[in-house]
DNA sequence: CGTTGCGCCTGTTAGC
DNA sequence: TGCTAACAGGCGCAAC
């Protein structure tokens, strides 16, 4: 499933080949991709047409693309609001807000290539090319963001990412030592930190010698400070795997953890040997999914299990 | 406000 | 063989 670094694949093959070319044409082939927007299908659909991509951002597992003005034609053809343009602020540019979900993935097709089995909505851009929202489980989705191009309102909740430059690091130490919640739980709150999802909350976690059930608040801040470093790492270690392959118009998102699979040393390794001492790996059951750890290396708190 | 649990989705696989 | 149940899990929201 798409974390922070799959992520980060798409966004720069998307900023590789999908901007700059008129969007002649919008379907939305299944309703709920788009449930999140406001405008409904219609109105999500209007107001892309005409627009070109002029960039790919992401913050955490949130992908958006900002776009070039509406034209003319579709200004006039919405009602006549009055934009107060007061001069010293200019209004910020609109941008395409996107999720990858579970098994979103964002792929540019050239004329002709045949429909996927979830394609869920085309975007028909000048040239004939295609850029694709496929979605089996459609947990993910679209919406037109107005004003969004610096950073969507919508998101504005999400906390920046480990690889953002401006990430405080000492913010979220402090936060989490504040907090009852299970250590796993926190790193996967995107409010207190982005991008890190089940997969590598697990492998920090491993990294970092600590049982994901232990609460925030019963860490040192050194321990917390070293696994945020750890996410850090293997997430960057992942992208330089996941960033090798991709040709020129599949802007690769096979909804797995790609190449990077191999090197996992918790994720999905129950009852096989911990790469540090050996010991059997354990998976339980965790906030509604697996989590995987070494019981040795791992020490779970007192009180549970 | 912090904490915790749940529903949304579809396809694959395990088990009876 | 054919059916059901479990599983995959990010996110927003409800309830306390």
């Amino acid at each position: 499933m798409p974390e922070l670094p799959e992520v980060e694949v798409v966004r720069r093959g998307l900023e590789s080949h999908a901007l700059d070319r008129l969007i002649t044409r919008v379907d939305v082939l299944h309703e709920r991709p788009v449930r999140r927007d406001p405008a409904g299908a219609s109105g999500f659909a209007a107001s892309l047409i005409g627009r070109t991509f002029t960039a790919a951002r992401r913050r955490g597992k949130y992908l958006w693309l900002p776009l070039s003005p509406a034209s003319a034609a579709s200004v006039s053809a919405g009602a006549a609001e009055e934009v107060p343009e007061t001069g010293a602020d200019r209004v910020d540019a609109d941008a395409l807000l996107g999720h990858l979900g579970m098994s979103g993935q964002m792929l540019v097709q050239p004329v002709g290539a045949p429909d996927e089995k979830h394609l869920r909505v085309r975007f028909v851009l000048e040239d004939g090319s295609e850029l694709r929202f496929v979605d089996q489980r459609m947990f993910g989705g679209l919406s037109f963001s107005p004003g969004g191009a610096e950073l969507p309102d919508e998101i504005a909740h999400i906390a920046r990412d480990l690889l953002d430059p401006e990430f405080d690091r000492d913010e979220f130490v402090r936060r989490v030592r504040k907090r009852t919640s299970a250590i796993k739980r926190l790193l996967l709150d995107q409010n207190l930190v982005s991008g890190v999802g089940n997969i590598y909350a697990d492998e920090a976690l491993w990294r970092a010698g600590l049982h994901g059930e232990r609460p925030g608040e019963r860490l040192a801040a050194t321990q917390v400070r070293e696994l945020a470093a750890h996410a850090h790492d293997v997430m960057t270690e992942a992208l330089a795997q996941g960033g090798t392959s991709f040709d020129a118009l599949y802007v690769n998102v096979n909804g797995q953890s790609g190449y990077f699979e191999r090197s996992l040393n918790a994720y999905g390794r129950e009852d096989e040997p911990c790469r540090r001492c050996g010991t059997s790996m354990r998976r339980t059951s965790f906030m509604n999914r697996s989590s995987y750890f070494c019981p040795v290396c791992q020490k779970p708190p007192r009180t549970s299990r």
